[in-house]
DNA sequence: CTGCTTCCTTAGCGATCGCTACAGCTGGCG
DNA sequence: CGCCAGCTGTAGCGATCGCTAAGGAAGCAG
C-alpha cells in the first residue's frame, strides 16, 4: 500500500528513525532486573521501577512496552548474564559438581540479590500473571531437561549403568538447585551451601563397574 | 485483680459473651487457608477471601482482626492439620525416609493445593510484608533444626560416625524438601518425587562401622 | 528562522487494594 | 413488650495499582 511516486529518492521511507533517548536504556534495564530479582514480578510496582530507574512512566512504556515486556527483557538479560549453565566436562558427575559449586557461590554473592530470579520471581502471584509463571517454569524445566540429557549421555557412553534413573537424577538435582535457592534467600551462607553440595554429590551413582 | 464484690452472684461480670455469628468461623478459616495456600499472602485479596468465604468484609474483620491475623490463624491451622512432621523411628535414616515419602505424597495430593504453604506463601512480597516472611522463615528454620537434632541424636548414640556433618545434612534435607515443593508446584507427579526421594536417601552417610 | 518529529514532563484516568463508618436487623434480657 | 448489644450488609474511605492523554522542550530539515 505504500506509494513511492518518486523513484529518484535514494532513501526509502522505512528508514528506521533511531529513537533519541535521554537515558541509557541498557543501564535502566539492569536496574529493573535488580528490582524484579529482589521483589519478584508482582510485588515490583511500576512506580518503584521508574523511581529506581530515574525515569517517568511514559518513558518506561515508550522504551519497553509495558511492565510485562520489561520483565521478559530483564529475564533475558538475567539468563544471558547470570543464569547460564554449562554442563561440559569429562562426565556428568564432574560437570554437576562444578555447576552446583558455582551456584552455591553465586546464590550467596552479596553483590547482587540472593537466589535465582527464574526460580523466585514468580512463585506467588494470583491469576492474571499466569503467563509470567509459565514463562519461568518453562526455563526451569529446560534446565531440568539439560540435567537429564547430560546423565543420559553418560549412560549412552557406558560411563553409567544402563539402569540408571536419569529422570530421577534430573528431578533430584533440579530440586537441589531450587532448595539451594530457598536456603540462600533464607540467609544461609556460601560455606554451608558448599557442604550441602558435597552431601548432594554423594547421591550420584557409582560409575559402571567392570 | 478481678474484683468479685458479690459472692452470691454465680456468674461474674467477665462472662465472655460468645459472639452470635451467622457463619461457621472454622469453616471460613479453612476456606481462607486454601486461598492463601493457592495464591500466597500478598496475592490473596480481602475481596477474594470474602467472596470465597461467603461473608462480607466487616464480618471478616470482626471475626479475625485483619488480613494479617487471619493469615497467622490459617498458618496455625495448616501446621496443625497438614504440616506436622514426626521424626520418630529407630534411626535418623528411617525417619527421614518416611518423612520424605510422606511429603512426596502430600505435596502432590490433588485434594488440596500443591506444595507447602510455609515454603510457598510468602517467597515474593515486597517491603511491608516482611513480618509475614520472617514468620514463615522461622518455621522453616525450626524444621531444619529438627532435622539437625535428629541426626545429632544418632551421632550421640553411636549410630553415625562422630565426624558426620549434621548441619550439612540438615541443610541438605531441608533443601530437598523445598525442592520437592517447587517440583510439585511445577506439576511433577508423586511417582517422580518418590524416585527422587530414593536418590536423596542415597546421600545419607553409612552407619558407624562395627 | 519556521515547521516537523520525537521525547520528556505533569497530571490524572479507571480499577483495585486493605479497611471501616453507618444504619439495620436480630436475639437475649428485664 | 422495650431496650440494648453485637453482628450484618451497603457503601465508600484514602492509597496505590498499571497505564496514558496532553503540552512543552529539543534536535533535524528546509
Amino acid at each position: 500500500m505504500s506509494s513511492e511516486p518518486s523513484p529518484a529518492r535514494p532513501e526509502p521511507p522505512p528508514r528506521a528513525r533511531r529513537p533519541r533517548r535521554a537515558f541509557d536504556r541498557d543501564a535502566a534495564l539492569a536496574v529493573a532486573l535488580r528490582e524484579f530479582w529482589t521483589y519478584g514480578y508482582e510485588s515490583t510496582s511500576v512506580s518503584s521501577l521508574t523511581k529506581a530507574m530515574g525515569i517517568n512512566p511514559p518513558s518506561l512504556y515508550a522504551a519497553f512496552g509495558d511492565k510485562r515486556q520489561l520483565f521478559s527483557e530483564a529475564v533475558e538479560l538475567y539468563s544471558r548474564t547470570y543464569g547460564s549453565v554449562s554442563l561440559e566436562g569429562p562426565d556428568a558427575r564432574t560437570a554437576l559438581a562444578r555447576v552446583l559449586k558455582h551456584i552455591a557461590a553465586d546464590y550467596t554473592d552479596p553483590s547482587h540479590p540472593p537466589g535465582c530470579l527464574v526460580i523466585t520471581a514468580a512463585t506467588n502471584g494470583g491469576p492474571g500473571s499466569e503467563d509470567v509463571k509459565s514463562e519461568l517454569r518453562a526455563m526451569r524445566e529446560a534446565t531440568k531437561a539439560l540435567f537429564a540429557a547430560r546423565v543420559q549421555a553418560d549412560i549412552d557412553e557406558g560411563l553409567l549403568p544402563d539402569d540408571t534413573d536419569a529422570e530421577g537424577l534430573a528431578v533430584f538435582y533440579a530440586a537441589v538447585v531450587q532448595g539451594m535457592n530457598q536456603q540462600a534467600c533464607d540467609g544461609v551462607g556460601r560455606e554451608a551451601l558448599e557442604r550441602m553440595v558435597d552431601v548432594a554429590m554423594a547421591a550420584f551413582p557409582e560409575p559402571a563397574g567392570r
